[in-house]
DNA sequence: CCCGCGCGTCAGGGTTGTGTCAAGGACGCC
DNA sequence: GGCGTCCTTGACACAACCCTGACGCGCGGG
């Protein structure tokens, strides 16, 4: 299901938008502020984010520099302002899109299908969505992971980390990197979770978790995903 | 450079458009029908379309269709109509954008750079940078190092001396500056920690290490690397 | 011939990083 | 309100890593 994230200060708009969107089964988060709005996205990882630049606490083109210092979700930025300059700043900070307000509900929503679709992955493309070892097969489409026939139940935080490691198999992953992909931009150092997690994977996933042979443990660098 | 394809029958737009981008250093191809269209995005494979719905041979959703079922160059749609509908059939048709006529150059070319942009490959992705010897192969993406098809372990300390090096494969790099590149700014004189780890890399990475053939001493100078 | 200098090698000890376990708390669901 | 799942946090043992000092060797100059 495709996860929305609505950011705007007033309350007549964000239910506008939460109503029209859960009935066409969105699973919509809100947001009246910048800061929450930060935290939300890297908490919650949405498909797409509706952006109203006027926010109480901040500067709505920070809020999307902020998003854009870590991700390449859609941002379709809402406005009042109908001035060329408002939307070519926005823009150029990352935004995808720019509706002014009063805006059309059909119109918004086929841009946000829009922004959707282009960012979806190429079907059939080049990147394997089934990743397969000798012990087990990762189906990063399917969000699936089956060991000896049997499917195997990861959190979602579990996913998310083995998910990082999987698309970039064989390559070394930093352990800053890690944590800022799955627990967010803030979380640059907090290690403790990342072997928290690695141990739980491995126990999962590992023939024998005492002695890894795919999440293998680079000291002082970072993890590896190797089939 | 980008190529941009320019598609409408009006001769003053197609001007103003084309003069606009080239002064903006784009590549730009032009079409005045949908024909024509295909014909040139088949040929030219331009980055992005710019493309008015309204077309004497042709209509411009059909234009969207025929493109897509082939490509996901991110289209931009020009049009005089504001009705809602057509800019949801448009959109949910393929186009990635939907600008009205009259509209603001600035913005339809801050709409042309985010539609480029997030058609753009992620920086620092799946290229590899890999550095081959006789001995063993340094791939510096995934930091990683292959001697006879093994993986080789090496400390944060001992890769962060071999990447200096290798970025400068042939190059003399002085001892100052390995040591300010790999411990920090304040050690330049202690130039034991260099025999050590030197030591150290040449036992993991040469064939006999008492003979380095690929890290050299340069006596009183440095070290180099060599292939 | 002896000495100083620069470099390579080795092994120990302090420090940092990692694996593991278990308990507490937040959250959603019935 | 009770229950279960999941995330966070702290404590501890152990392993890995980095620094350090000592020694040997080759070379050139006194």
């Amino acid at each position: 299901m495709t996860r929305v994230l609505v950011i705007d200060d007033e309350p007549q708009i964000v239910r506008a938008l939460v109503i029209n969107l859960k009935a066409r089964h969105y699973e919509v988060d809100a947001a009246h502020d910048g800061a929450t709005a930060l935290e939300l996205a890297a908490g919650r990882h949405p498909d797409v984010i509706v952006l109203d630049l006027g926010l109480p606490d901040m500067d709505g083109v920070d809020v999307i520099k902020g998003l854009r210092g870590w991700t390449r979700v859609p941002i379709l930025v809402l406005s009042a302002r109908h001035s060329s300059d408002e939307k070519v700043e926005a823009l150029d900070a990352g935004a995808d899109d720019y509706v002014t307000k009063p805006f059309g509900m059909d119109e918004l929503l086929a841009r946000l299908r829009a922004a959707v679709r282009r960012a979806e992955p190429v079907p059939g493309g080049t990147d394997d969505v089934i990743v397969e070892t000798p012990g087990f097969t990762v189906d990063l489409a399917a969000k699936k992971v089956v060991r000896g026939g049997k499917d195997v139940r990861l959190t979602p935080t579990e996913w998310h980390l083995l998910e990082v490691l999987v698309r970039n198999t064989g390559r070394l992953v930093s352990q800053k990197q890690l944590l800022q992909e799955v627990w967010g931009p803030s979380y640059g150092t907090e290690t403790n979770y990342l072997r928290v997690y690695m141990a739980q994977l491995r126990r999962k996933l590992e023939a024998d978790p005492a002695h890894p042979r795919h999440f293998i443990t680079e000291p002082g660098m970072g993890y590896r995903f190797e089939r």
